[in-house]
This record gives C-alpha cells, structure tokens and sequence, in this order.
DNA sequence: ATGTCACGCTGGGCGTGA
C-alpha cells in the first residue's frame, strides 16, 4: 500500500498541486488535513476525473480532513470525527478500511501557546486519538496518519533553542505522540530512515524552506503487522511547479506498506 | 520574532488562524 500524509493547506487553493501529487505517485490513499472548505464545495468532481473519490470530514472555513481513493478500491465503513474529541465541530479526524487497512487521517490542534486554552484542547484530543487509535488496532492493521503538530525529538526541529516557550516540543505533547506509538506503533519514517532529517513543515515566511528551518510534524504511525518498506518527504511540493502553482507549508510523506 | 498564505466577508482591505 502506498500512502501519502499531507496538509494540503486548502484544497481548492493546492488543486492543481493535488492533481500532480495523485498522477505522480498514483497512492492507494491520500491522508490530507486541512481541507478548508465546506463539505458542499469540495471539488469533488476535478478529483473524480483523474480517478480518485474523496471521503471527506468538512468544518468550513477551517481545518477539514479527507481520504482520498483510487475510484476503483473499496471503502468501506468510513466515519468522521473522533469519539471524545474536545470539539466536534472542528472536523480534524476521518477514518475509512480500505483494502483491510484502517486509515485515519488527523489533523491535531495546533495549540498556539503552552499557556492558550487550546493547548490543552490540544492535549485532550492527543488522549482521545490515543484511545481510539489502540481500539482500532485490536481489531486489525491499522494506520493512523497527519499533521500530529508535534516534534518527538529535539532533532525534528531545525534548532530547539529557537522554541523556547514554545508549543510542539514540550513534554506534554511529546507524550502525548508517544503514547500513540505504544502497543508497537512505528513512526514509518523513522523506521527506514533513522538518520535523515524527515521535515515535514517550513513557515512561509523570511525563506524557511530555503534556509532549512523545518520541522518533523507529519507522520505515518503502523501498526506492528504492517512493514515499512520506505518512506520519504517528496520536497518537490514544497516549491512552485512549473506552471507557478504555490505550495502548502507542508510538503507530502510518502510511505510504502507491505500489508501482512 | 515574522519577511506568507488562505479563508470569509465584501466589494479591496481587514480579522483570523497557522
């Protein structure tokens, strides 16, 4: 199974960028978060013509997840919304078995400060993915992937002294994302690329990508009857195309399971 | 900390979120 994670920083803006990632890799599935845009104006049609169907999770303005599907492949039992999440109307989390794989995507808050109500909404829904995730696993190979808006280690930063008092590295959120990986979850990239950098996420601003100034936030978390056979960033969506379509902040995981 | 982007609302900049 091929399976891409990808903050797509709104869909109707990143369409024609989504085209290219589906003709280019042609994935079993797209994890994608932030859709942006309400269930109703989703394009669903432009992704229908290149062979792919969305199942999708829609708030409106913000957030909003999806799966996306080789027309042809059976989905079965697709819902969204994750039981216990501290606010269901902000659709982060879509869950669909798709060829005997239960595939999530997930966009966890991204919790603005430490001391911000929402970082503790942020580490609510972090426990409810957690239960849900190890729920879904008793009952098969299952994936969990997104925008998780954490860093699990120092190294999946460009430089930690630059997040002091900062969210996405604190203690609190790194046992929260390492409290999905027990009962033998594997953080696909770093299971075939102990030492390569993986970031995921570059701001916009002042030439971070440029510079080198990323983060590791996006990740493909297996359940341990699935093999990792590869996985990597495909950084060529984090530039313009050639036709000047803007990239998201984020740029797509890209990851190869072997299904048991 | 911020040099950017995308949204809705609205009729072209502003407020919000990341």
């Amino acid at each position: 199974m091929r399976l891409i994670s990808w903050n797509v920083n709104s869909i109707r803006a990143r369409l024609p960028r989504v085209l290219e990632l589906l003709d280019h890799h042609r994935p079993d599935v797209v994890c994608v978060q932030e859709t942006k845009v309400a269930a109703e104006a989703f394009p669903h049609e432009a992704i229908g013509e290149v062979g792919y169907r969305a199942i999708e999770h829609s708030e409106g303005r913000w957030n909003g997840v999806a799966l996306l599907v080789p027309s042809d492949v059976e989905v079965a039992e697709p819902l969204g919304g994750l039981p216990g999440e501290p606010d269901p109307a902000e659709a982060r989390w879509i869950e669909a078995s798709i060829a005997g794989v239960r595939v999530i995507s997930v966009y966890v808050p991204n919790g603005r400060e430490p001391s911000h109500p929402m970082f503790a909404v942020k580490l609510r829904f972090l426990e409810a993915a957690r239960e849900r995730l190890h729920e879904l696993a008793r009952s098969g190979p299952t994936v969990l992937a997104g925008d998780l808006n954490v860093a699990l280690e120092d190294r999946d930063v460009w430089d930690i002294a630059a997040f002091v008092d900062a969210t996405h590295v604190t203690p609190e959120e790194r046992a929260g994302l390492s409290a999905l990986l027990e009962g033998g979850f594997q953080d696909a990239f770093r299971e075939v690329a102990p030492d390569d950098e993986g970031f995921t996420w570059w701001d916009y601003r002042m030439g971070a990508f440029r510079r080198g100034m990323g983060m590791r936030i996006d990740y493909a978390l297996a359940s341990r009857e699935l093999q990792v056979r590869s996985a990597h960033v495909d950084t060529v969506f984090r530039r313009n195309n050639d036709q000047g379509d803007k990239p998201s902040d984020h740029a797509p995981l890209v990851v190869e399971l072997e299904l048991p």
